[in-house]
DNA sequence: GAGTGGTCTAGACCACTGT
DNA sequence: CAGTGGTCTAGACCACTCC
């Protein structure tokens, strides 16, 4: 009854989940899985496929096909918004300390490593539209990549946007030299006299383009999470916008919702 | 340089996307494009693989493949518990108006089709200590389907936990036959006293199992995105608990987050 | 029954990895 | 260089859909 591909991959599945075969450890080559199940290569392959796509092995172009090690879970939640916001004020030792992605994961900042980009655009249809300015203007975008020190994949891509006449009375926040800035964005907008009113953040999930899949190290398959974050001031204003981009096997997000009383 | 089956799918793709093909068409069958390309038909397949892994074709068996159609996006916010709690204790009439997933689509209630069923579950570990109960216990599980009435395939999946003690009082409650109930789960639980002071969400990715991919219509590759939803009431009692699992080619959530002024 | 996709074979050659 | 996975061929046979 079952195909042959599937009898194979439910076998190599089960020496996986038995422990036979752990974490790390390599399988058999193709050639020799063929013969051993007495089935031609190309079958063997497909059995191989179906285990990628569910996660459970990697394919090393030359080095062989490989039991994938489970990543560490990478946990974020909108309390950090408030948190960051009742840091932003501060003194810097204080803000030095932690930040919101320590406050989200529970780590300090000697486990993660962090790397930040600015660079200068004009805005786009899409941005001119969320920061009601005209297309074109200038605004300053923020590339950020998160990975933790024991891992070689970050856990979240970011592309953050400011609109550059809102920020440039302070140098600083042009300054790429400056990031990690203790007390993060909030504080950043603190400094020109912004006070952040309400957060609003859209989640999709998308299958990842190349570049996202080879840089979050995603097995075929894999989706991301994609998180649209768009920050008002206490005008309505939109004055700051991420987009978010998470590897969907190993993110979690946690929102909580507080309600009135009646 | 580009392999074979690439090119076959960049020029598919291409097709696609200019708009050669239309949304639900029928491609060459696959024997007619290995011929048009001069290739095997295992390498059309290959390519054929891509372009169904990126959700823009359906394979079916028997009958062809064919330009996928895009589906509709279902919108999903945590403003609809507010919007809820709001109209639990209002007269019957205004809640039969609509429902949360109609404010949250945008939609009337005669434009989705929804189906409930209850059966009585003991709890197991992991609902036992969400709802701080002895494991065993009784609980309501309650599995809902809503879909477009214009399509097939539902756009959420929703299985609902009650503890049995809690709402057994009204026994209407135990009784599938009224759902769709007017006013929702908060409605259900005012008329048994109780007010919800907060709930917590919790998302994550994950590729769906066979049964979901059937039941979603999802192609091979497209995640789920899952959505643990924990009721709690006035006094931080867990009171409710949901898994929902969502397509994760079709859905979009939003989440508001006010901050508290310095 | 004709036409379609699904599975499978047996082997060739190429590209990448590590020694 | 040997060994590995990646691509590709040419064809066989099966399972499903629709007429």
């Amino acid at each position: 009854m079952a195909v042959a591909y599937e009898q194979i991959a439910d076998d190599l599945r089960r020496s996986i989940r038995a422990g036979e075969l752990a974490a790390g450890d390599r399988l058999a080559s193709e050639s020799k899985l063929a013969e051993q199940y007495r089935k031609s290569v190309p079958t063997v392959r497909q059995a191989l496929r179906v285990l990628q796509s569910e996660g459970l092995i990697e394919k090393l172009h030359g080095r062989g096909n490989f039991v994938r090690r489970p990543r560490t879970v990478a946990k974020r939640t909108n309390s950090r918004h408030q948190w960051e916001k009742d840091r932003a004020r501060e003194p810097r030792a204080k803000r030095l300390k932690t930040g919101a992605t320590e406050h989200d994961t529970g780590l300090g900042v000697q486990d993660l490593v962090f790397l930040a980009s600015y660079r200068e655009i004009k805005a786009d249809d899409r941005l001119a539209e969320i920061f009601c300015v005209p297309a074109g203007s200038a605004l300053v975008e923020r590339t950020y990549r998160t990975r933790y020190a024991a891992e070689s994949a970050p856990f979240t891509l970011v592309t953050s946007y400011l609109v550059r006449a809102l920020v440039e009375e302070n140098p600083d926040l042009l300054d790429e030299t400056k990031e990690p800035w203790p007390g993060g964005t909030q504080n950043q907008l603190f400094t020109v006299g912004i006070e952040l009113g309400r957060i609003d953040e859209k989640v999709t999930a998308r299958p990842p383009s190349p570049e996202e899949a080879d840089e979050l190290e995603l097995p075929p398959g894999t989706s991301v999470i994609v998180l649209q974050k768009i920050s008002y001031d206490i005008n309505d204003r939109a004055v700051e916008m991420s987009d978010v981009v998470l590897p969907g096997d190993r993110t979690e997000m946690y929102f909580t919702t507080p309600l009135e009383r009646w």
